[in-house]
RNA sequence: GGGCCCUUAGCUCAGGGGGAGAGCGCUUCCCUGACACGGAAGAGGUCGUUGGUUCAAAUCCAACAGGGCCCACCA
């Protein structure tokens, strides 16, 4: 083995482990023929986008998740795959086609579409070589795509089954339109932000002359498309106007006054237009009294014919322009600023109309309900379970999901139109009309929304509706691990599609965790400019020490704070354990320690304590990583592998290593546990520990390693008293200021030997002597536990400084005494504090007063 | 309008009825045989406020204050 480098250069270790693992086949689940499926799909990110700080926390939780179960001998698969994302990717091609002045329009839609596969070839890798150069262990030979071709099969069997069902129908309705994307959008695509905005009071005079209503809009450019005007039916100050008819502002048209619950008779005038084209609201009050839709706005949001003289001008413009004639014509009553919320387009941030069209539908709340169920009846588990609050609300209050896009790029609709508007919906494509049969038939020229394939990842991408052995094997998923930002995205869907097409629930337990904040606890965003490119990190400080930084913040549910310096410490982490490694093979002959087992048969005390501790925290870290907490696990973890293997034993271990007696089973416990660290970490650290791997085992791959199993071993006792007492040592060093090559003289009693002795001398730097009983004068003493030391004082100390600090602890000793002593006084705490507690309290009492007893005629002495 | 979460050391956060914790930052000392990307020691907190339950509250309950998030057909 070579001479290691005396730093941890991350840059070098990453360089080539991935491919190597690869090519073993590691990440495959066949890696572990024989074990349990443990299968997990990932959220699939945009084909041509890159990879941002969220996904590296989702990434990082799935590959400590899945690199734990494989060593734990699981047939682990993390199924990686990619999402064709509808309008973001179109929205992306047509900005480049724009910055050549031109739109999808010029080129028509094949060209085009053709144009965004290009793209997808030309792109398609960036993510996936991002996800790669994290470390994460995707089984690549299973890659999938939503768009490929098995994919598509499923999205067109499923919609063509929902149609079948009745679930899946066309319908003309108001739905949520984009005028920038020039698309319908679900409700869920929608974003509701608070602004302010105006109310504007417009006069509809009452057409026969005998007196005028008042309604308030916050849009006025709907006015055009008025048909009605409504008033709840018991408002006393409108009852007499019921029935009769207004005359439209600007536009002359004579519309009806109609008495509708909808009004509410304290919002603005009480009185309300009625734009059943442009309001969902007004469109149900619309269809009660049959007053016809009107649709005054095109596609892109901009006035139409029958707009009249305000055709032509977009819905911003023609708002202003209208406020000024009706103020112009007498009609105006005020304008007052008024906050409501305003929907705006998750892809563009562009205003959303409400607008009537012809769209396709799922039918939800017969798929809902047994979604619903699973996760009321534990089939599946949210981890935090209060998510499961915001799942029940949501999925209880669905409405339809409107899944038609009026883009190209996505799965083409499998519906055809002949003349007399027969629909022909089917999983091959017809040549002719189904109900006429027609030969004159049209494809829906409008594709799926990208969700709708997405919902079918957990069993599309195990090759359904073929029943392979992938899918046999592999559905339901273990777990689906995500944001909370898309429960009801995908989540939801996902549960409902399972559901209705498997029998069964997609995954047993969906982990939801937190957002990657930063350093100040804001959200990382583009507009805010303080967004983290991981891959640009993963070169500045390395993949493993971001991966260790995100990972020791993600608790469930919790949001992740990330500083560069936490991926600075956590690089520290490395060169500590890459340099403790080094420490342990100058006495573990390289490539010597064994895979697995290789425990000392009869350990000295100093390895036992570690051995027993190590056993301890392995245990911890298993039960907190199974319930997804690994802040916590890995909080633990790493504060044992340095304030315990690194600050202590390794430091005792230079003692026992010099010692032919315990030499021997130090070396062996060394090696043993630095290995058991390296698995330990191997999760979160997979690069460095590999490497290290190489060196301290050299045989196979950790990556393809099985998890520590330590053995029970019972340490030595009062190994926290002698920790105390060199703690006390070194304090009392500091506090006198007297260098640490000044070796003290140090009696200890009760008597100490052996291989406690041999560590306090080395770690206390003193010349130590055991004795059976205090010395008389002329030393000062360190309580630790059962365990006093005695430093004698000639030439080494500062009186005052002594006094001071003995004073010090004496007060100290004294408050935590009198508290004691006060619980004890009370008899209430007497009388009903359970035994054990009391007794505490009893033996906590007896400690504090022996300490003060001891430190009392001690500063006598002084 | 409905719901959820948070408030503990300068910062970011753990803890969760019975002696206030970690990391970073800060101060002092030390290049001691792997590591100065290190070691040793230390300073720093009436656990948001007010009530209540309890022998005992940072921890449970209520109200209030401040902060964040989600949902809703808020003309």
């Amino acid at each position: 083995m070579h001479e290691m480098n005396p730093t941890y250069e991350p840059e070098a270790v990453e360089a080539d482990w991935y491919e190597r693992w690869e090519a073993a086949g590691v990440f495959r689940p066949e890696y572990r023929p024989d074990g349990e499926p443990f299968a997990v799909v990932i959220p699939p990110p945009n084909v041509t986008g890159v990879l941002h700080m969220g996904h590296g926390l989702n990434h990082t939780i799935h590959d400590v998740v899945i690199r734990r179960k494989r060593m734990q001998g699981y047939a682990a698969l993390w199924l990686p795959g990619t999402d064709h994302a509808g309008i973001a990717t179109q929205n992306v091609v047509e900005r480049e086609l724009a910055n050549e002045g031109l739109t999808r329009h010029d080129l028509g839609r094949e060209a085009f579409v053709e144009q965004v596969w290009e793209w997808r070839r030309k792109y398609g890798a960036r993510i996936t070589s991002q996800i790669r150069r994290m470390g994460s262990s995707c089984d690549w030979t299973r890659e999938r795509f939503t768009m490929d071709e098995g994919l598509s099969v499923a999205v067109r069997e499923v919609f063509v089954t929902l149609y079948e069902e009745g679930l899946v129908y066309r319908g003309n309705r108001i739905i949520n339109w984009c005028p920038r994307c020039e698309t319908a959008l679900s409700d869920i695509e929608v974003e509701h932000v608070e602004e302010l905005g105006t109310l504007t009071h417009i006069r509809y005079p009452l057409t026969d002359g005998s007196g005028e209503i008042v309604v308030a809009t916050t849009r006025p450019e709907t006015m055009l498309g008025d048909t009605g005007v409504a008033v709840h039916p018991d408002d006393e100050r409108y009852r007499h106007m019921i029935g009769r008819t207004v005359t439209l502002p600007l536009v002359g048209r004579e519309i009806p006054i109609v008495a509708d619950d909808w009004a509410d008779p304290e919002f603005g005038s009480g009185a309300v237009k009625v734009t059943p084209a442009h309001d969902a609201n007004d469109f149900e009050v619309g269809q009660r009294h049959g007053l016809e839709p009107v649709v005054v706005l095109d596609t892109r949001g901009v006035v139409n014919e029958n707009g009249g003289r305000f055709a032509g001008l977009d819905r911003f413009e023609a708002r202003t322009a209208i406020q000024q004639a009706l103020e112009k014509e007498g009609f105006l009553v005020k304008v007052e600023d008024h906050r409501h919320s305003v929907g705006r387009c998750y892809r563009c941030d562009s205003v959303v109309e409400p607008y009537l069209s012809d769209q396709w539908f799922v039918a939800v709340t017969d798929l809902a309900r047994p979604a619903i169920d699973a996760v009321k009846d534990d089939e599946n588990v949210f981890i935090p379970k209060r998510w499961e609050n915001t799942y029940f609300h949501w999925m209880e209050n669905l409405r339809d999901w409107t899944i038609s896009r009026q883009i190209w790029w996505g799965h083409r609709i499998p519906a055809w139109y002949c003349p007399d508007g027969h629909i022909t919906v089917s999983r091959i494509d017809p040549t002719s009309c189904a109900t006429c049969a027609s030969p004159t038939i049209a494809q829906d020229p409008d594709v799926l929304d990208t969700w709708f394939s997405s919902a079918l990842f957990p069993f599309s991408t195990l090759g359904w509706p073929e029943q392979t052995a992938d899918l046999a094997r592999y559905y339901p998923n273990a777990v689906l691990i995500t944001g909370f930002d898309i429960i009801f995205f995908w989540v939801a869907r996902m549960m409902k599609m399972g559901i209705h097409f498997m029998g069964e629930v997609p995954f047993r337990q969906t982990i939801i965790h937190g957002l990657v904040r930063d350093a100040n606890g804001e959200k990382m965003s583009k507009s805010k400019g303080n967004t983290i490119d991981p891959i640009d990190v993963a070169n500045e400080y390395g993949a493993d020490p971001l991966r260790l930084a995100l990972i020791q913040a993600a608790n469930p549910g919790q949001d992740v704070p990330l500083d560069m310096e936490w991926v600075a410490g956590a690089r520290r982490f490395g060169n500590k354990l890459w340099n403790a490694t080094r420490f342990a093979l100058r006495h573990v002959e390289p490539g010597s320690v064994p895979a697995d087992g290789g425990y000392p048969e009869d350990p000295g005390p100093v390895d036992a304590w570690i051995l027993q501790r190590l056993g301890e925290v392995a245990a911890d870290f298993d039960t907190l990583c199974d319930e997804y907490r690994f802040s916590d696990a890995f909080g633990r973890l790493y504060s044992f592998a340095w304030s315990e293997v690194f600050d202590w034993y390794l430091e005792m271990a230079k003692t026992m290593l010099d010692q032919s007696s315990s030499a021997n089973a130090t070396r062996q416990t060394l090696g043993v546990v630095i290995r058991d660290l390296l698995k330990l970490f191997h999760p979160a650290m997979p690069y460095l520990t590999e490497e290290l791997w190489q060196h301290v085992v050299g045989d196979g791959l950790i990556a393809g390693a099985d998890w520590p199993v330590v053995p029970r071993v019972d340490g030595p006792d009062g190994m926290g008293d002698i920790q105390d007492l060199i703690a006390g040592i070194r304090r009392f060093r500091a506090e006198q200021g007297i260098s640490p090559r000044q070796p003290l003289t140090l009696k200890v009693a009760p008597a100490v030997d052996g291989w406690a002795a041999d560590v306090i001398t080395k770690l206390g730097a003193a010349d130590l002597s055991a004795i059976d009983t205090a010395p008389e004068s002329g030393h000062t003493r360190i309580v630790a536990g059962s365990l006093q030391g005695f430093i004698a004082l000639d030439g080494v100390i500062d009186l005052e400084a002594e006094r001071s600090r003995i004073d010090k602890a004496i007060m100290s000793a004294e408050q935590d005494l009198l508290k004691v002593e006060r619980k004890l006084a009370n008899a209430a705490f007497m009388d009903k504090a359970p035994d054990d507690i009391v007794a505490k309290e009893r033996s906590k009492q007896a400690e504090f007063e022996g300490l003060l007893a001891k430190l009392r005629e001690q500063r006598n002495t002084l």
